[in-house]
DNA sequence: TAATTTTTTGCAATCGTTTACAAATTCATT
DNA sequence: AATGAATTTGTAAACGATTGCAAAAAATTA
């Protein structure tokens, strides 16, 4: 892999320049010269470093990626499916994607200033709350633009993709409702997180939009695992008459079935349920579950359109986006 | 992000040289030079040009990483755990990744093309069947090291983790045996894979090894897919009387499990049942299912070890590495 | 044919490092 | 103080592309 540009001049009979020139149709070449120049670059097995190019443009066309894809030891199916969209939509641009996923915030901090000396184009983000504090005093970005995905960052410019969370639950719980619902139980992670107190006014206005009065004894969440899934929707179960349930965090949603299966509640005729993100695992239940599906993908590609349009200046001003999630209907409600 | 190492000599009273050894610790420098070097090299918040430095030493400290992630619009698990093994261990020795995913043949070949002109060091590659036939002609590969994930490549030189794919069979099996199971259903994916075939090898080892004969009525295989697990594992329980079955695939396995749970099939005392893959849906299930587990991400680690070794001249033989799966008991079996 | 315009190409600096080679400085020795 | 050895630094050429400027070649015109 040692061939360069002057191999190829020399091959053909002409200058670098116009070598380049060819590669890149920056500007005219005789049709003669063209052939000649292209019937070297196949016969010398030609292609152009990519590094060299970089150095000279200064333009890398690489971003960079830093989310958490590993989350307690487990993957994180959320944003792996961003970066499959990010990936898909860069490639058609010629883009490359150099990812990193941190453990722990200090090491976020870090993956961020081996980037910087990467050269990258442009950064996708999951900021932890941490980094949001940090951010503040140092100089940690270049001079590249930022995307944001999932959470807000308010001190730095940049766009942000969203997931219209609030909207997300509102759909699940006026489709609830429809059905005749009226003691709709509420499970999620703890409150405090943005995403989650946006779940929670998507059930409150559900309910307010239907005049349905806000029973506190139906409202339950906890941190975000298997067991607390499972105890949170015995303790609702066990304390309440509910005929409909809704988990808004994959987790939880996951010790909730377990729960309800291992109970032998039916599902939907004793308890209609709706649970959130549609992994693999909600096709395995009887009933298949009805969920909530993030756009996880989608989210992934548009905050890859968005930084390329940045890096290629077609446009400047900041926006937040907000991508709505699907409501996918099943059988358990 | 403008400020170079001549900014920095120039600020320290130094030569460019000098301000590169005491980065690089790759020359005697004084202590009292060093400290003015590495003072204006924080006050100028200098952080030295990873491109410029690949393009002068040819080497990147990057490599790619080619595997199919997404398979059939649903996200591979498998190459996500790799790809994290890999991530996790390159991270350490300060090199990156830069990955694709292919979704067909070709465009894996192109991915290849485009990773030569990255200057990668490194390539980690999940060959497709297609592919090792192509190869045979084309110069394909830059002249870096190469390891093969999961999959052989003859005709190639280079590493190749794998997955011992009968020893986790087996030991399946022979736990299923030494339960007191004799007549033991088993499903796989199509022969003619080696993966699949070794998987039956397993199957036969097992039941030789404890004098069990053969019955082909309880073997089964077929596409991977959800509707064949529901279909296959139907046959099998309604013509033949098993005590215990196991699934060589996950895809298949969570057919099954639906199959058996919507027919409230008693597991594990109508049905022992182990399954394939430790995804996070094995622990929804009523009883929680044993699984042979595959080290997906130990397979991302030694191919990113092997392959730094190789990168690094410290080993120059091609070898296969064979990573044994776990058997995880849970309730199914 | 000479002058002028148009078309087509080449020269050489540049991007930010590393590193072979050599030069300057310091120190010890006579 | 002059010499040589040891210590410490600097000069400048790479790496492989792109690109502003200008020159050569061809075509047009007078």
């Amino acid at each position: 892999m040692s061939v360069n540009i002057k191999d190829v001049a020399k091959k053909s009979g002409v200058s670098t320049a116009t070598v380049s020139h060819v590669i890149n149709g920056t500007r005219f070449v005789s049709d003669v010269t063209k052939q000649k120049v292209q019937k070297a670059m196949v016969v010398l097995n030609y292609h152009p470093n990519l590094i060299a190019r970089s150095l000279r443009c200064k333009k890398s066309k690489t971003i960079g990626l830093i989310v958490p894809t590993v989350n307690e030891g487990a993957p994180d199916f959320f944003y792996m499916s961003v970066a499959q969209g990010i990936q898909h939509y860069i490639k058609k641009q010629g883009y490359h994607l150099i990812f990193s996923n941190y453990n722990n915030e200090c090491d976020e901090e870090e993956q961020i200033q081996v980037f910087n000396t990467k050269c990258i184009d442009g950064l996708i983000l999951a900021p932890t709350n941490d980094l949001r504090e940090k951010v503040r005093n140092h100089t940690l970005f270049g001079d590249y633009p930022i995307v944001y995905v999932d959470r807000k960052m308010r001190n730095q410019p940049g766009d942000t993709i969203l997931i219209d969370n609030q909207e997300g639950v509102f759909e699940a719980i006026q489709h609830m409702i429809h059905k005749g619902h009226t003691r709709i139980g509420f499970i999620s992670a703890e409150r405090g997180e943005n995403t989650s107190d946006e779940h929670f006014q998507g059930y409150l206005k559900a309910l307010s939009k239907y005049g349905i009065s806000i029973d506190s004894n139906l409202i339950k969440s906890g941190p975000s695992n298997f067991e607390t899934g499972v105890q949170l929707t015995r303790e609702l179960l066990e304390s309440q008459k509910v005929t409909a349930l809704f988990i808004a965090n994959n987790t939880l949603t996951m010790g909730a079935i377990h729960y309800l299966q291992h109970k032998n509640i039916d599902i939907p005729n004793d308890l209609a349920v709706i649970g959130y993100d549609d992994y693999e695992w909600t096709k395995v239940t009887t009933p298949f579950l009805s969920v909530i599906k993030q756009p996880a993908f989608e989210v992934g590609e548009k905050a890859a359109e968005i930084l390329l349009s940045k890096i290629n200046k077609q446009n400047s001003d900041y926006h937040d986006y907000r991508l709505k999630p699907y409501f996918i209907s099943r059988e358990s409600c």
